[in-house]
DNA sequence: AGAAATAGCTTATGCCATAAAGAGATGAGA
DNA sequence: TCTCATCTCTTTATGGCATAAGCTATTTCT
């Protein structure tokens, strides 16, 4: 199931995104201190999704690691939906926010493309919050920014700015999801991977006989495939390189709307 | 939360992905005659989930149309998750399978893509199954041959063809990720879309007094935006220009890596 | 007619988010 | 010092979900 991300009340979960400080009014009130912190929570919410596929991710289950009820999250966090935001902007907190530019803005924009990967990668729940709406926080803006930085260093014009940031997330989102499945498929079935996928080419082949027929050219492709070598598994491997070369291919289409380095230094935007 | 496809048994999904017929001595078998078929659950199943989120579909809901309980459909699929690949794939039928290469392989990749993500925003659920794993059944495997058609057609190099299978599918879903929430949001919210927008910048401008100071190029490039114009709301034409914009430069980077056309006819995979 | 097999029903289990209401702690003002 | 409003956290309840288990009624074969 996808999490539908900036559902809740939009100006609540913009103030704990951005961790607007709270009335200060407030500050002295009766009552027992709080024990929990937004913070504190989001990160346990993490751990637990992390542990896990979001599916896992209950409150039950982040009040527990807490020591808590599910309930007690309540107090801090309007509702899951607010928590899940506050967990897809945290993580994002992750990625480095500069990225050198002294080697030109391509290898730049690789660095970014392949931060995010891995961020993706070493937390694949993130893959299962929608990424399709408008900004939410400040660190999930942060890597807004930064590939904004690299493309407004190539010199891109103006038009294709919002045409290549959208591709270049499409991207790396799509190439981290296949990555991911890779390994959840092969972390599930305990078989692997190779095995995985020999296990299902056998049944395509028993059950459809007439698959190369119907299929030729991704009856080729699948056949195409190069074996397996050294430690790191098949599917893994197939995925980096699809992505890495996705990315070339991406970069090329960019390059050829830049502008050629040495002209003015106008900002683009 | 995202349905992730292919957890079931792989060999009753597999059959019923591509409706093997069954063993045919269980044709005269005693017992009451099936009130259903696997086929008007999937259509039940996909009409419940295009009335609403993926959220809604429940096989009480699938029952319910179809005036059964939610029960009575285990008899014919062995679980919900079997229910959503068949559903995903079943979706995939309405797309074409042919696609015209008279007009160069560039026309017929552009036809290929909009149709995609036509299909996607006709059942916006589907962008909620992911997509992170290899193919499932017949019609899905149709669209993945199209395209590999096209791309045998343009004579792209070998080694470019997973990469760029790989980043035309990633871009589609990923415009359609973005189309589909500015629909929603504009659903959901009752304001049509405008007013959406200016109540989030608002709100961010309130709440983050110094947002233009700290990222500088994403307050220039929101600012940059032009004025909505025509009936079309002004998300979803964003949507649509970053989409095109997108897929050219995808495809100039893509057209780099072809043989010149008139070249020798041989397959290239 | 009787036996066997099967579709679809009811019921039960154990999850889930979260509403509602209460228990106990704490600090401000009297 | 006492009182009470306020706050955290708990318990309990509600209504949802998938699906396991067992039942009933129907159909066909012997």
């Amino acid at each position: 199931m996808v999490v539908y991300a900036g559902q809740g009340d939009p100006e609540k979960t913009l103030a704990l995104l951005w961790r607007v400080p709270v009335d200060e009014g407030a500050r002295t009130a009766p009552g027992p201190k709080p024990g929990l912190t937004v913070d504190a929570i989001v990160d346990a919410a993490i751990a637990v999704a992390d542990a896990g596929t979001m599916d896992g991710l209950s409150m039950r289950a982040v009040g527990e690691r807490l020591g808590r009820t599910a309930m007690s999250l309540y107090t801090y966090v309007p509702s899951k939906r607010e928590l899940v935001d506050l967990m897809y902007d945290q993580a994002h907190a992750e990625t480095p926010a500069e990225h050198d530019l002294s080697g030109g803005w391509r290898a730049a924009a690789e660095s970014w493309a392949h931060g995010l990967r891995a961020l993706y990668l070493r937390h694949p729940w993130l893959l299962q919050v929608s990424h399709a709406r408008p900004v939410l926080g400040p660190h999930e803006q942060g890597v807004l920014e930064a590939v904004l930085r690299i493309l407004d260093a190539a010199g891109l014009e103006p038009v294709a700015v919002r045409p290549a940031v959208g591709s270049l997330f499409s991207l790396v989102r799509g190439s981290a999801q296949a990555a991911a499945e890779a390994r959840s498929a092969a972390g599930t079935t305990g078989t692997p991977d190779r095995e995985w996928w020999t296990l299902r080419a056998g049944l395509l082949h028993r059950l459809v006989p007439d698959f190369a027929d119907r299929f030729p050219l991704s009856a080729r492709l699948s056949a195409q495939a190069p074996p397996s070598a050294g430690p790191e598994p098949r599917w893994e491997r197939e995925a980096r390189e699809a992505f890495t070369g996705g990315l070339a291919i991406l970069l090329d289409g960019i390059e050829s709307r830049t502008r050629p380095p040495g002209g003015s230094g106008t900002v683009i935007l």
